[in-house]
DNA sequence: GATGAATGAGATTTCATTCAT
DNA sequence: CATGAATGAAATCTCATTCAT
């Protein structure tokens, strides 16, 4: 009796999602067919239709799994690094990892589509307001624990330093020749400086 | 000899090209169809393949012009501030305009697309270069002013402002919800302390 | 030897039929999917193809059936009745009855098909020439009994009397604001007039 | 500028329609693909959708036009004929005309569809609303007049009628065996026996 | 020059049916 | 026996593009 194992279901699901994740990476939403996720995953396009209602539900899934990753990567980090400056380093690093590769072109498509669609605009805010939610609270943590300056806006920070994630990402898929080890450089030094900075005043250091 | 002026070959070529911008800023580049930018334009089918050879031609004229749009905002932006950094911090107001709404968008599809069309890509990457080579030579040519520091890496440090605007136009765009202005103050903030910051100690005395 | 009982096979055969005539009577043969019977019948689709080779098959099923059914009531009718018009007319009353609904809307569709299938346009005929011509013998020994006048057509009678009653289940299942009982009684004066009507004359008979 | 003349746009829906009305009438409305109906009518296949939005709207167009072309027929014949019994007659006759087996047809596809479809059924019951209505108009007054008796429900006396046309243009269809002209003289005996009864009086046997 | 009717390839989705389990 | 996952052909409809007028 051919109900196949709950693990089968998943396997099959995970197969189609994998292959349409790959396709919508290189040639985005709407210049990705149906049939060309049906040949990328190997699957009849008959079946794909008992796992997603449609081609938009395809693309509701990746985009909510695309969000689901970040957040989880997010928390790693967070976790993996006690201090939030070293975590958030260590995230910008990983970005030049080869395999994060079509996750980062995807994520560009998840932005062109975010603008078009309300539906995964919903989402799209969704699953960035998450991440920016608790890193404005950590933020504001440091600052009653006097490890960052009180006098700056932690959700504005947050925001500024979620815009620089946003533009590398977008300029190591775009460019090449980025040397991402010079910008995540630059960028420490401005951690540096705006967060670790030393008391604004002259001759605090010796009281 | 033309058959009519050509003003009225530019102004039909405009009618068209503003047509598809608004088209393609609100629906991306694959989901607005040929026949919806006939129908925003106001221009026969046929006429628009007498202007362009067909919708490529016209998604590579958007792009070319939308690139060479934001060269112009930045080369006027650094003409009226003669000071680097504000001529930045303006920048960035300037993504608040509502009437820049449409461009906004249309950039995020712009980045979309070039990282799946090599031919849109090459665009991309040569409309980017240009505006960041020249501001990496203004921070070289400030840097031998002394105007800021020379333990920066010029390159890096223009790519992070770059993608500190990439992000803040994609947030514009996806989030009603951001607070530019607290966002431009906080980038403000880390511009002094990176750029305009005090000289590393010795000498702060003779204030 | 079977595996499972006789008694097991027809009633899974009577759960499909079932729920295909209820399918097809709602939606017609084209607008039903196996699956829709699949849905309505709780069972299996490869089972179903055990009890039948194909939804052609479960048509000509449905429809030799529908046809056999109207054969028994008709049979029903003129035994429950010794006089042929009474039964008829019970017949016609026997249309309003909400049990037969699903019924009429079937005949319906059994029509349609029959009339581009020559299949089951044999079918429909076999099914309907068989009370149609006992229908006619009855007519005949009545006319030689001289309970019906002997000018009469009997054929053409028994068919007129058809398509009174095709009419009738049609606009019943079209039109909830038909009159049954008007109706029924108008074909009542129309029976007496035509089939018990007095000897055209007095005395004539004797002649 | 090729806006072609309203001539040839009508001419092109015809084309279609004329198409579709062969198509639907040989295989029912949904065992008919658009293919089919391009196939049938020349035309290609993107075309079809510049006149209708889709197969429904060809439905909805070909019923529309069969109750529109019963309703003409209706009309001429009881223009032509000032008696209405003769003319009812007439129209049972013209059932026989082979150009009209078609219509037939597709009459019983009409039905089929508008007991399944409420777009379909109601658009049947307003076209067989109107002959009806005017139909017993035209008995009552006859009624008035003394041409017809007094005792007949006006109502029920027409939907009879009306079920022996349905009823014979089903069985014209169905049986190529069928004596039509009898059928029609058996109910030319009926409409003599119920609505030109003699007044049931005395005196007859003076013939 | 300008139009929009016309094309047919291709997109998305559904269907009847089979077969491994 | 029974299941329902799997198939791929076919259905409906849209699209970029051409061309007669």
């Amino acid at each position: 009796m051919p109900k196949v194992s709950a693990d089968h279901l998943a396997a099959r699901r995970r197969q189609i999602l994998d292959a349409a994740g790959r396709c919508f990476a290189r040639d985005g939403f709407h210049a990705t067919s149906v049939h060309d996720i049906v040949r990328e995953s190997g699957i009849s396009a008959g079946l794909v239709y008992r796992y997603f209602t449609g081609k938009d539900d395809m693309i509701v899934a990746i985009v909510s799994e695309w969000h689901e990753q970040r957040r989880a990567v997010m928390e790693a980090s967070t976790v993996d690094f006690d201090d939030l400056a070293d975590a958030y380093l260590g995230l910008l690093r990983s970005i030049g990892d080869p395999s994060a590769r079509d996750g980062l072109r995807l994520g560009v498509q998840v932005w062109a589509e975010a603008v078009r669609s309300p539906r995964i605009g919903d989402l799209t805010r969704a699953g960035i307001d998450g991440p920016r939610g608790s890193l404005a609270a950590r933020v504001r943590s440091a600052q009653r624990n006097g490890e960052a300056p009180a006098d700056l806006d932690p959700d504005a920070l947050v925001r500024v330093f979620i815009a620089i994630y946003q533009g590398l990402v977008l300029q190591t898929v775009l460019d090449d020749g980025l040397d991402r080890e010079a910008f995540v450089r630059t960028v420490e030094s401005m951690l540096d400086a705006v967060i670790r900075r030393p008391p604004p005043s002259a001759g605090d250091g010796d009281r």
